[in-house]
RNA sequence: GGCGGAGUAGCUCAGCUGGUUAGAGCGUCGGAAUCAUAAUCCGUAGGUCGGGGGUUCAAGUCCCUCCUCCGCUACCA
């Protein structure tokens, strides 16, 4: 029984009708890091993940393949799932929208829009192209030969009228303006929340949410017939992962979501239809829509499923690393915009900051503790000023700087932030030269080897949402108990209780091995 | 077309409400050191801040205009 804040986060729910491409890795490590961050401040985190089943993409891919969809969407959420496991996602849950719970979660969503009168039966007319399985407006339609209309991909439409449910959207265009100008940051960054303002204020239409054309979807309640638009299970998703609706569930405790983290494509859905659904049923909107940007192949190429040069994430992770790839991805790309990898990219980022900066500054610092102190930890003679200037920069980085950009999404800045620290202590170690002292003066080799491992031990616990796995290792290796691996205990003084207690080191090895590009083919 | 972003050193980018000689990392070149994963540290070179015009004592930072790239412009997800 914990009394400390409740901190809800979500990613998007992965619509798996291919496997997991490089932005589906990024945004799953990315909202891994900050909910690893918030437990580290001592929050009690739900982090919710998953599938998003229904539609008639998942649907045809099946059919295409020839077979049953349930089982083809077996089959692919397991990718999903593998990747989190992969990655090290600290994910608390995974849901399927195919998982019975998570039907009677958007039956009851439903169920409540419906109580409050904004759902209506109408008919839905409009330029239908069949290949394109899509409807289109007038005005995108192009003109072809013999004055056959054409939708904007080429392909012929023709008038189709469909019986719809729809969902009185234009009822909240006013509450939705109000409620993104009483809270600024509900859009994030600055950029999406403008798009949306402008497409808000633009007039709202009522949404068709339910489709008669298949039955690969949550059944509408009482009408047969009819299975819910994707979009309106697939959001539901973030009540049914906590629990939705069973009030004796963790959704008491942790809705409203502190944050969705989406790609910027997907950002209505989430800043318009979504917060209109939970007014409507009576639901309290989450705290903050994040919509980070994509990942881009070095040589400009979009990545995605269609443009057939998706890198396979966990390729790259076992390659390169795992801690490395998140490492990379979090530190180069500045989150919310658009952002380039290569594997090139990912060796040298890895090389110059995880294994020659910090994975060499520990090593170094550790091989002389052993070699030179018959592995004990060192007692401390007393600080200087350099000891003292050293010990606040890293201090103030690790209690001020990371955690209020963290705090704010600036995940590369936070890693920023570290790397400054962790060169600050490479300059202290180059100043005060221990191996020179350990001739002259081992007193005062001890204190700056002692100063070194405390910020060191700091910065590993700093960095350690992106980096979980090997800064785990070297905290280890540094016998730091894991009761204090969190901002507010390492900050404590556990050193001399921990070099009192004849704690002894191992022979140190690296954590971060440098890392060759594979050799041309 | 409309609205909104972006264009800053070879590369990737910081530069908040305008104010001393425009910053960082990587890369380059030179030096130091040798504890360490040939890693580290110090220093150097390099930019008319997309073009043009304007406001101001002062503009990368505000206004106008032009060029280039990108995003949004509702029912595939």
């Amino acid at each position: 029984m914990t009394m400390s804040e409740p901190y809800y986060i979500t990613t998007a729910i992965a619509y798996p009708n291919g496997r997991p491409h490089i932005g589906h890795a990024y945004e799953a490590i990315a909202t891994d890091a900050i909910a690893r961050f918030q437990r580290l401040m001592g929050r009690d985190v739900r982090m919710v993940t998953g599938t998003d089943e229904h539609g008639l993409k998942m649907d045809q891919t099946a059919r295409a393949a020839g077979r049953e969809t349930l089982e083809f969407a077996d089959e692919m959420s397991t990718y999903f799932k593998n990747m989190c496991s992969e990655l090290n996602i600290s994910n608390d849950v995974f849901m399927r929208t195919s998982d019975k719970r998570h039907h009677e979660a958007s039956i009851a969503l439903w169920q409540a829009m419906e109580a409050s009168g904004d759902l209506y039966l109408d008919r839905y007319e409009g330029w239908y192209s069949v290949r394109d399985e899509a409807y289109y407006g007038e005005e995108e339609l192009t003109e072809g030969e013999g004055g056959v209309k054409l939708s904007p991909q080429g392909t012929p439409v023709e008038w189709t009228v469909e019986e719809s449910w729809f969902f009185r959207l234009s009822k909240y265009q006013d509450a939705l303006l109000a409620h993104y100008r009483d809270n600024p940051d509900f859009i994030r960054p600055e950029s999406r929340k403008n798009e949306v303002l402008r497409f808000v204020e633009g007039g709202l239409k009522d949404l068709s949410v339910s489709r008669t054309s298949f039955d690969w979807g949550v059944p509408v309640p009482g009408s047969p017939g009819h299975v819910m638009y994707v979009w309106v299970d697939a959001l539901t998703t973030y009540l049914s992962g906590i629990g939705f609706p069973d009030k004796e569930s963790d959704f008491s405790r942790f809705w409203p979501a502190n944050v969705h983290i989406i790609g910027k494509d997907i950002v209505r859905f989430h800043a318009v239809y979504w917060p209109a659904f939970l007014l409507s049923a009576g639901l309290a909107l989450p705290q903050q829509i994040f919509g980070h940007g994509f990942i881009l192949a070095r040589d400009g190429a979009k990545m995605g499923k269609s443009a057939g040069n998706a890198a396979d994430p966990l390729e790259l992770a076992e390659r390169y690393g795992v801690d490395q790839f998140r490492y990379f991805l979090l530190r180069e790309v500045n989150f919310g915009q658009d952002g380039s990898w290569s594997e090139e990219a990912i060796v040298t980022r890895s090389n110059a900051e995880l294994a020659n900066s910090f994975g060499n500054l520990a090593q170094r610092t550790l091989s002389q503790i052993f070699k030179n102190c018959d592995a004990y930890l060192p007692p401390i003679h007393g600080h200087t000023d350099e000891d003292n200037a050293l010990f606040d920069l890293v201090g103030n980085t690790v209690s001020e700087t990371i955690p209020t950009a963290f705090e704010n999404l600036a995940l590369s800045q936070a890693v920023e932030a570290w790397i400054t620290a962790v060169s600050a202590c490479n300059a202290y170690i180059d100043a005060q030269a221990p191996w020179a002292l350990k001739k002259t003066d081992t007193a005062r080799m001890e204190t700056v080897l002692a100063t070194l491992y405390i910020c060191i031990a700091q910065l590993a616990v700093a960095i350690s949402p992106i980096i979980p796995a090997g800064a785990g290792k070297m905290l280890d290796a540094m016998g730091v108990a894991p009761e204090l691996r969190n901002f507010a205990r390492i900050k404590s003084h556990w050193y001399s209780p921990l070099a009192e207690a004849d704690f002894r080191l191992e022979q140190p090895q690296g954590v971060f091995p440098r890392l060759e590009l594979p050799a041309e083919e």
